[in-house]
DNA sequence: AATCGATTGAAACGATTGTTTGAACGCCTT
DNA sequence: AAGGCGTTCAAACAATCGTTTCAATCGATT
């Protein structure tokens, strides 16, 4: 009696006028924006009601309470984001350089963004930060395909010369130095001056260093300082 | 009137019973653990004082009011932590790669710690992930020199083959590949099986990782995979 | 012993929270 | 037109929040 499910949420007619008046999408959304910036405990359904337009029973009538509407709205953003942003494919003998240095790129791009990231991402952002029910379905359905895509580039990359824990660490090494730029990037913004931020802190040439730093360590690119000893070395063998 | 220093806090006497008994620090070091475990707007004071065992009125007593006490209990941590783990001070001469090697494990080992980090790093990374008035502060007391620091030991590792502007980058590349273990922590575990958590993703082997990593990227040391191609080149020529 | 200021205590304040209620509304079928 | 059903609405619910009040208590000075 509490949450019953309404009659006219029938998908059978897509429109996107209609989904923009159906209430319980309007809920979701709005849910969605407020959980990613003020977090589940501190968003009211009092807010979200408001920017969604409905009473504030509707959170009730169409979810039960406020703790069901949150699992709701990440598993919507979630569904959102992966249909806005697909995985890009390449064609058959893509060097894994150039994939790797894509993936980067799409990466970054996803967190950081133009401008604002949308509030998708912030949602999402909460859950690996504080993990909460929503989070194993995320890992699962989001993450880990995409990190083992990660993983497959690096071991084409190298060849197969590194054991998958080897790759899963190095992995980590890149997703790590995006994952900052997005969870620390008030602190980043404080620790470097404002040009270098926008010179060089910005998705694009972040991508180019990321990937270089990585091709550099696996020993497939030259490194960021050229070894000038050995070369000398070799050069004098 | 509503809040005014009390006479018996004036420091003459330092005692650690002494100080355990002085209500404004056990009020400081119970609101610590509550914002580092639940984030300052979910922390009740009424908790915060159920677990200093005082009562209600002593936050407005002593502190005037919630938003204060959080301040307060922000420079307090960041002063223990100060106070617990001093920076480590090389000898004249001690090369760079060891110190390299060095900064990153101790950077890891305040972050993932023995066991469960103590509240004091939560509530620093709390204010990282979402800065409030107390952030600014943190920065450049804490924040800032240590990096700093990072930048020189790169700087003497490079022998000023990089300006500062990519020496930051290189840096800030380090520190998110320890940040990542801290903040997603709990997604690393769900994407890495446990027992090649506990054999390579804890401070020590990490440390080591991270370091090798950038040596290699920075063409100080051998990269991760043998370039044989290159090097059968080299032989040849 | 008496007095004064600092500190503590229990209780209550007003505001806001998530949730529930029951009547009113709109739309369709009969 | 009448009724039924899904939906919306304003109002109120109990619980909890930060904060305040004021009397009781403690300790040192007079």
């Amino acid at each position: 009696m509490s949450s019953r499910t309404p009659i006219h949420s029938d998908p059978h007619l897509a429109d996107s006028r209609e989904e923009d008046r159906d209430p319980r999408v309007r809920i979701l959304s709005a849910a969605g924006q407020e959980f990613a910036e003020h977090g589940y405990e501190v968003a009211t359904v009092r807010d979200i009601c408001a920017a969604a337009g409905v009473n504030v029973a509707a959170v009730n009538y169409y979810f039960g309470d406020k703790r069901r509407l949150y699992i709701e709205s990440v598993k919507h953003a979630h569904e959102e984001r992966l249909r806005q942003v697909p995985q890009p494919e390449w064609a058959v003998g893509t060097p894994a350089t150039e994939k790797l240095h894509q993936f980067i790129d799409t990466m970054l791009e996803r967190m950081l963004g133009a401008g604002q990231p949308p509030w998708q991402v912030r949602l999402m952002m909460r859950e690996v930060l504080q993990p909460t029910e929503a989070c194993r379905e995320l890992v699962e359905d989001y993450i880990r395909p995409h990190f083992a895509m990660l993983v497959a580039i690096l071991d084409e990359l190298t060849a197969g010369m590194l054991s998958q824990a080897e790759l899963r660490r190095v992995g980590m090494s890149i997703v790590g130095q995006c994952f900052v730029y997005r969870a620390a990037g008030d602190v980043v913004g404080m620790l470097v001056p404002r040009d270098e931020i926008e010179s060089l802190h910005t998705p694009k040439p972040l991508a180019e260093h990321i990937t270089r730093y990585a091709l550099a360590a696996l020993g497939v690119a030259a490194p960021l300082v050229l070894p000038l000893v050995r070369v000398t070395k070799d050069v004098i063998a």
